[in-house]
DNA sequence: AACTAATGATAGTAAATTTCGATTGAAAAT
DNA sequence: ATTTTCAATCGAAATTTACTATCATTAGTT
């Protein structure tokens, strides 16, 4: 049983003339009849009544069937719609995934940027650390995530976006107040506090910073659970200092008066940031839309990166 | 298009591996394959993302597709079956569904009944909650399902078989040995077990006898996974009492020593069985034959039905 | 009864397609 | 670096589909 066959059967239904059902599909005659004929056949069923001189007449089993090749032809046609709606790759849902410690500080940003640039894309966000993403990701349950380098996954592609330097943030009276700026090894036996396990800035800033964890800080202890933010007001409060990506200032200027922000000494301390996805994801398209997006943002502090 | 390029889809999707879904549907790899570039060229739309190590993915409109391919499919399938019943409307294969609580004991009487009667009826059985038999049925994966009231779905309509009347199992040395029948409200504060969450039997059980479920009770936990024959043994085992359907009875003499039975004080609680096919099901004789064939069925202690 | 017109069936052939086994290419694991 | 896995590609063979031309049947006409 073939769609044609079905169309077959439905014009001569039609028609009740195999000429005029046959000029109808745009073949001959006999096609048609022979057709229909191997259609009858693989049924094993009677579909029309032939007679000569007089119009056709379908049988009552025929009848039924061909209400069902309708059905059938109907269902069929709407395959054609469903691929004529979702042909355009910048259309339907684009699941971005964003660790922690980028989201708040660059999607407030994007989103908007990409609603008015690709107002088809219906975005769904997720926040979470780099395993979780890249698993989702992998899964499939995300289509891209942004996260920071060191980043190599089989099956996965990478683009980098841009550089974000590392600053230091200390109350108000520290004893720094007045440093222009500080080197990564004075941050040893301070009272640093940093992010829990998991989350990838915790690694890098203990990587640009090797001496920082030390038994003598105290407060050196991952706040396991906590976010930027909470580490922010804890600076803000006098309890410590903290190392912050750069992109996590310009948009929570509410504290700056009891937190100064300081920039490292040449060569600053920096990460990656880059978008992950599928190598074999269809929609580059979207992709590319997205980069190009993220790329406008405004992220005071971070370096364009020229991909080589 | 073709039915068989939708039947490759299909299977890929299914399998979410080419060499495997090919081996399914008896053609070589190469074939699937170019099939399905040329339908993904015909809508000019990716239905899947290929990667060679990992599995496939489905793309969101291929997803949709797909789910529309086998609506095709289904409608097509139709065809076949219309024509099959044109010749003999009982013959074919036709797929019954039954809910946990009634299969294990109406189907081993049922189906011989109905091999005899309906030599032609090839029987497929399938037992599942009514929440995933409905949908099956709806689906089309099932021609018809026995469930118990209250069952009310659009597009699909039912017919009274029997009632059923709750009774009671202690076990041998309990209190209860002596009495004649029990109340409902007596259960409460007993050491009551009753079948996991989407077993209807449950609901039924606990909307007849309001007040069995209390804090008091302990061992009220549902028992998540298990069946009725596992209860029926802890009953044996007495680790407490439970409520079982009548026809859960007949067929497990061999620990009625260690388990005995009472029936509900007037008016016993009950529920309703009945048989629920699709509306516009083409082959109504086969849902009459077995209509036909249960109420044959001996089911000591229900009461048949007249359906007014 | 013979002829004509209408209509679907059949024959023979050409074109398109589907299919297969073998091979290639890409990616990942060892 | 080698092997393994899996989908894509190649080229030949088989199958299917479609066409033109013709035939067979029937009904109406002469």
């Amino acid at each position: 049983m073939t769609l044609t066959e079905l169309r077959y059967i439905v014009a001569v239904a039609q028609k009740k003339h195999f000429g005029h059902a046959a000029q109808a599909c745009f073949v001959s005659q006999p096609t048609l009849s022979i057709a229909i004929k191997k259609l009858e056949e693989e049924l094993a069923v009677k579909l029309f009544e032939r007679s000569s001189k007089n119009e056709i007449r379908i049988t009552d089993i025929g009848q039924s069937i061909i209400q069902q090749a309708q059905i059938v032809l109907r269902e069929s046609q709407v395959i054609h719609e469903i691929s004529q709606q979702g042909k355009d790759p910048l259309s339907g849902t684009f699941r971005l995934g964003a660790i922690y410690t980028i989201g708040p500080y660059l999607l407030p940003d994007l989103i908007p940027r990409i609603s008015e640039q690709t107002p088809g894309l219906r975005l769904i966000i997720e926040e979470n650390f780099t395993a979780m993403l890249s698993q989702s990701l992998k899964q499939g349950d995300l289509d891209a995530i942004i996260i920071s380098y060191p980043y190599d996954e089989p099956g996965i592609e990478t683009y980098p976006l841009y550089i974000e330097p590392f600053v230091v943030a200390i109350p108000a009276q520290h004893k720094w107040m007045d440093k222009k700026d500080i080197k990564t090894n004075e941050l040893a036996g301070q009272d640093l506090m940093l992010l829990g396990a998991g989350h990838c800035f915790r690694d890098q800033v203990v990587k640009a910073c090797p001496k920082c964890i030390t038994d003598s800080s105290d407060l050196t202890r991952r706040l396991e659970g906590s976010s930027l933010e909470t580490i922010r007001h804890m600076v803000a409060a006098g309890t410590g200092i903290t190392v912050l990506p750069c992109t996590s200032m310009h948009n929570s200027q509410h504290n700056h008066e009891l937190i100064k922000i300081k920039p490292f000494t040449q060569p600053q301390p920096s990460r990656e940031v880059a978008l992950a996805w599928r190598k074999h994801y269809p929609r580059k398209e979207a992709i590319e839309a997205v980069i190009k997006a993220i790329q406008q943002c405004q992220l005071p502090g971070t370096k364009p990166i020229d991909p080589a």
